[in-house]
DNA sequence: TCTTTTTTTTAGGCTAATCTAAAAATTTAT
DNA sequence: ATAAATTTTTAGATTAGCCTAAAAAAAAGA
């Protein structure tokens, strides 16, 4: 019955963001970077994680869950996106501002604090920037793949979700008028920059730049 | 803008809930006591302390908060009550269950998110033990001071708080049918034990130990 | 292939928060 | 008032998590 640091806590969600986009191999350097410390930090807590078994790690290889590390880190990720969902529908918090205080939260260490609060939450299955909640068992429901970006000429998708998380983009999100669940119509793209002129209820159009684009995550159209 | 570490806001908070039973200075060995560690560690923690001006301490001399001690004392507390109302009223968690969790969430560094939570409950004075809430300007509310012990026969009251905040002593409370807010009308007392003889509504006879009664906090009766 | 560059690890230190053992100050008791 | 007991502080270690500088391994390039 373990228990775990913030610190390790932090490198577990690390390595399963790092491994879940790209090769399953996380290096040294990738977590340097994103737990901003250095190259030998990293090394040190490899170390550590590996002597508890939640990782596989052999020198200069990089490194990839266990089991158990992989459980552990689907664990915080779930707190974190629950927490999330707290703060913007029960405290009012903007999707914007959400994610320091989630950081925090995601380490409270209670099973029942965390099953009483997805009750509470009516069990929601997304996170305010549509990022799927992970389930009390240690699944990660998959979460769409198409892109705004991705859709042709007179096409029609309902927003779903965010791959740029930071607050500039979701406030830029908020002053365009463009919410997850909103449905949105492909009028036109063009071909010079990949802007794309789409419309939104209720017979609203604006032009969404192909940065923003590839940026939103769509699904199919709510009937 | 400097920030404290967990142990620290720890130290204050204890700082204060020991200068306010008993004398006003607190010495090494019942902080060690209540930090469960020993003198010297306590010791050390007293001179960081007082090299942030925390606290005013004198070798030998025992220590006292500074005003700023004390603000950021009553921060912490007014946080742990916030979410132990919350656990309580919201999530459904018994007034037994909720102190380790609320020892982790009192840390959550953000005011914003405090000040959201405290509207959230509808600005609660009092947390689910009957202590008062501080309040964001940093004054701690009065709280009763009269136990159900002192009452007379025939003498009625308002159950208001609890001294002792054991696991044990509130499971006892609710196998007896005690809740915080109900009226308690003493019929007698045992001259041997010093036992109570209460009636609670609806017309509910009970017997009460003195062991219980000290640790009830009671105020006038409703009307 | 065999240098050169990049990545990763090792070696040795630092700080916060803890510890034990011993010294110093204070308090209590004779 | 002085000896004994208690409390507090100092001295010196330990651990987690970080650092820099240097060594070693792997990858890239001519």
């Amino acid at each position: 019955m373990s228990t775990h640091s913030f610190t390790e806590e932090n490198y577990l969600k690390l390595i399963y963001a790092l491994a879940n986009r790209g090769t399953n191999e996380v290096s040294t350097n990738a977590l340097a970077e994103v737990t901003a410390t250095r190259a030998a930090s990293v090394t040190d807590m490899l170390k550590r994680l590996a002597d508890k078994e939640l990782i596989h790690y052999r020198k200069y290889q990089g490194v990839r869950l266990t089991d158990e590390g992989e459980r552990l880190a689907l664990k915080i990720i779930r707190r974190h996106r629950l927490w999330e969902v707290f703060l913007v529908d029960k405290l009012g918090f903007g999707w914007d501002q959400v994610h320091e205080m989630a950081e925090e939260l995601e380490h409270i260490r209670s099973d029942e604090l965390v099953e009483r609060l997805d009750t509470f939450l009516d069990n929601p299955q997304f996170d305010p920037h549509g990022d799927p909640i992970p389930t009390p068992a240690g699944h990660m429901p998959d979460a769409p793949s198409q892109k705004l970006a991705d859709l042709l000429p007179s096409e029609t998708a309902c927003l779903l979700g965010v791959l740029d998380h930071s607050a500039a983009f979701l406030q830029h999100l908020d002053r365009s008028g463009l919410t997850l669940g909103c449905t949105v119509n492909v009028s036109e793209i063009s071909a010079f920059d990949r802007s794309m002129r789409v419309t939104i209820p209720p017979g609203q159009t604006l032009f969404v730049s192909y940065d923003v684009a590839r940026n939103l995550l769509v699904g199919p159209p709510k009937p």
